[in-house]
RNA sequence: GCUGGGAUAGCGAAGUGGUCAAACGCAUUAGACUGUAAAUCUAACGGCUUACGCCUUCGUAGGUUCGAGUCCUACUCCCAGCA
């Protein structure tokens, strides 16, 4: 992976850049949209490429659940399997230490128990016994063939206590160096052909690695993490734990803290965010990547983004905007959803009463449509974005 | 016309002598959702009230009973079978 810095804002820490990945480039600030199981919900390969987007998501957790990474390995990676067929990005199963613990099978057993070693989930398919380690989530990632890759982590949540976090960011940054002595093994023991213990397992190609910064909302915790990270010197570094229930000027303090800390001349990821004006704010904090479920999420739910644009003079302002389609104001509404965007739903005429109707049916147009309609405004508002750099 | 069955909240449907303003669906309304156990989840949903609570209901009208949505009688309407 290469990460060249294109262009640097004046008056904010926005910048535009490449990524170079073996499945080809990615410009920056990017929106990653989200295919947990290797399918962003209902929008086919060749959609994601008109909508414009560059590199999608997929996670380690799911994917090795179901099909296996085995299977995905033989048919040479994701983005083969998949037929996206460019970079790819692969989360560890770390935010499934957050998402499922607290939660309970249907037998009552926790999902989630964290040793020291690793982390032993309870499959939610069907309640079996899962053990994952920092090396195995590696491997698993590299059989998938993911172009950058995330090093298991303990992400804890919004009301976690502080000695909580400090375990969290101890457990993380040495998850971290194990995982990076292992990818190097993998990747030399690849190179000079020696056969390794999971010979089955096919190194698809040479994946960056990045660190995910912990520390909840506290300061120094973020600092001691990200120097620790830093002193390993990856292909970039995510922000990791943050939109876990804190509130957004307590999010983009800590990004704010960790633009001053983070090397320049490496790609910055926020994990999981966020909503338009969190990726917004965050890019002039010096964010380079973003990934959310919101936007296909909530199309799902019947939720329309709306990215509004107004053009002063010189200044182009961006405003934000949602609006929930299931209800009956829009039961005879003829307009489309936003009549200045170009997606294929407003483009295509597609009025917010039709919409409006399809969601009340739950129809899997209605479903498609909204989600098409969210990437593209995410996707449309990252293009803004990359213009305001001259600024 | 005869014989059975039935009429419960916007709709469907539990309930068969006391704990019934009435389970459960659906519909409606509101809310939630940020590295996806999420095309999901939560709540409200007779009237009045912030709430405690109070009031009015189970086709209509009577009756039995300490007490009736539940039993009896008549009537109205619906459904099925037979003519």
């Amino acid at each position: 992976m290469k990460f060249t810095i294109l262009s640097q804002s004046k008056s904010t820490s926005l910048r535009t850049g490449i990524i170079k990945t073996p499945h080809g480039e990615i410009q920056t600030p990017v929106f990653m949209p989200v295919g947990t199981v290797g399918a962003v919900k209902t929008v086919a390969p060749w959609e994601l490429r008109e909508l414009g987007a560059e590199i999608i998501l997929g996670n380690s957790y799911h994917l090795y659940l179901r099909p296996g990474e085995k299977i995905i390995s033989e048919f040479g990676g994701l983005a083969e399997f998949n037929r996206w067929e460019g970079p790819i990005l692969t989360d560890s199963g770390g935010f499934q230490i957050f998402s499922l613990s607290g939660k309970k099978s249907q037998n009552g057993n926790s999902l989630v128990k964290i040793t020291d070693d690793g982390v032993e989930f309870r499959s939610h398919l069907d309640g079996s016994k899962l053990f994952f380690t920092p090396e195995k989530v590696v491997d698993i990632q590299l059989a998938i063939g993911a172009d950058i890759i995330m090093p298991l982590d303990v992400c804890p949540s919004s009301k976690a206590s502080r000695s909580e976090i400090e375990k969290a960011v101890g457990l993380s940054i040495n998850w971290l160096k194990r995982s990076k002595n292992h990818l190097e093994s993998r990747i030399m023991n690849h190179e000079s052909g020696i056969k390794t213990h999971n010979s089955e397992l096919i190194i698809q190609n040479s994946p960056a690695l990045f660190g995910i910064v912990q520390g909840g909302i506290y300061p120094d915790l973020r600092q001691f993490c990200a120097e620790e990270m830093i002193k390993l010197n990856l292909d970039g570094y995510s922000i990791g734990g943050l939109a876990v229930g804190e509130s957004q000027a307590e999010m983009l303090e800590i990004v704010k803290l960790l633009d001053g800390i983070l090397p320049k001349d490496k790609p910055r990821y926020l994990m999981g965010v966020g909503t338009l004006d969190d990726i917004y704010q965050a890019t002039k904090l010096g964010v380079d990547m973003f990934d959310c479920v919101l936007p296909t999420r909530m199309a799902r739910h019947g939720i329309a983004y709306i990215l509004l644009l107004t053009q002063s003079s010189k200044l182009r302002t961006l405003n934000f905007k949602e609006i929930n389609m299931l209800k009956s104001v829009h039961r005879a509404d003829k307009n489309p959803i936003d009549k200045n965007c170009q997606c294929p739903a407003c483009s295509g005429g597609f009025s917010r009463a039709y919409l409006h109707h399809l969601a009340k049916e739950k129809e899997i147009l209605g479903i498609r449509l909204l989600t098409l309609h969210n990437l593209f405004t995410y996707l449309k508002l990252i293009k803004e974005i990359r213009l305001k750099v001259a600024a």
